[in-house]
DNA sequence: GACCACATGTAACAAGTTACATGATTGA
DNA sequence: TCAATCATGTAACTTGTTACATGTGGTC
């Protein structure tokens, strides 16, 4: 998957390391995050396979080298391929709060009630931050020479952001009830 | 995580890993998933740690050996702690459909518009499906012994569910309004 | 006789996380 | 001079996924 966010984000224009981890950190990260490690060494690997192209900016025995990456026709037609197919399945979530409220029936109702007000104190703090975010913010970072094509991308980008936000809202809801169902008992 | 599920799951009563499976998929997949065979060698590891001890069932030479899992006093208080112990940071979300989404500013809008009605069509199946069950459809499951402890633990597994189909009610939600968006373009 | 539910495992691989490691440039 | 930001990587480890592999017992 990280693949082809990569892939995505190189399809506007040529990016190094550093440039895509920025990225996904002000835009795709409510919905796929990834660490720097990962993102350098799948690069790589892309690189590898012909999915990209490299070149290290700066003089050749500059200490500070950047390595850029371009995306090949190649890696243009996996892109579009991907983007293509259909998802067979929904895909299974993982919600590390869950299990522990499913397994604390037998713990102080207090204790309970505490780490969800945490939550959602936390929750309320991500959905402040998505409110103030404008989906065209990314534009700030991307070339002026790719913007007249990405254009066409803000309201696609503004939907995933949506997303978040009614995901925080959801999320909100939730924890309300549980925390009055539980102070309730 | 999946070590504190089964060992959640083994506070309860004794359980084969065919079991837990069972118990997962009925239960904790909404939120957390695992194939059988994550779940064998898990289990393996705990008993290998100490925090759970088994023994097969069926006379020695049968050739269908159960093995059957009991949580031991360390389990427990692992458990337990874990259980106390905060949620640091708000966890990363990780949603399949979003980067295809987002990156999807240049295909053709019936292409995107279809898969989202597909989509669609998979979240209204599996919140009929939450709706269809009851929280104590699990009670059927565990021994009759253990169901007054675990009688307690019903608004909890309740709560979970609840979360399951505010999910997939918040996601036919989002994904109707993105099909509105895309059909606007 | 075919199929399904029961029942358990291993192996190979892919993905994700944490820790280690280094060094430059810019501004307060 | 201290801190932040820029910038890139490797290593070790954990977790998760897919495929392989085997066999029983009951029922249609």
């Amino acid at each position: 998957m990280l693949k082809y966010i990569l892939l995505g984000f190189l399809n506007y224009q040529p990016l190094s390391g550093y440039e895509l981890k920025r990225l996904m950190d002000e835009s795709t990260s409510h919905f796929w995050h990834a660490y720097h490690s990962q993102i350098y060494t799948t690069l790589r690997k892309l690189d590898d396979e012909g999915l990209l192209e490299s070149e290290e900016e700066g003089e050749s025995d500059a200490k500070l080298q950047r390595r850029v990456y371009t995306i090949t026709e190649a890696g243009r037609r996996d892109l579009l391929d991907w983007l293509g197919q259909p998802l067979a399945e929904l895909p299974q979530v993982k919600e590390e709060l869950l299990p522990r409220v499913f397994f604390s029936g037998q713990r102080e109702t207090g204790a309970v009630l505490e780490e969800l007000r945490r939550q959602r104190r936390m929750h309320q703090e991500k959905l402040d931050y998505y409110n103030a975010l404008q989906p065209q913010h990314l534009m700030g970072i991307i070339d002026s020479e790719a913007q007249a094509q990405v254009a066409r991308e803000v309201p696609f980008w503004a939907a995933t952001l949506s997303y978040g936000k009614r995901y925080e809202a959801m999320y909100l809801a939730w924890l309300d009830e549980t925390i009055d169902m539980i102070a309730g008992l």
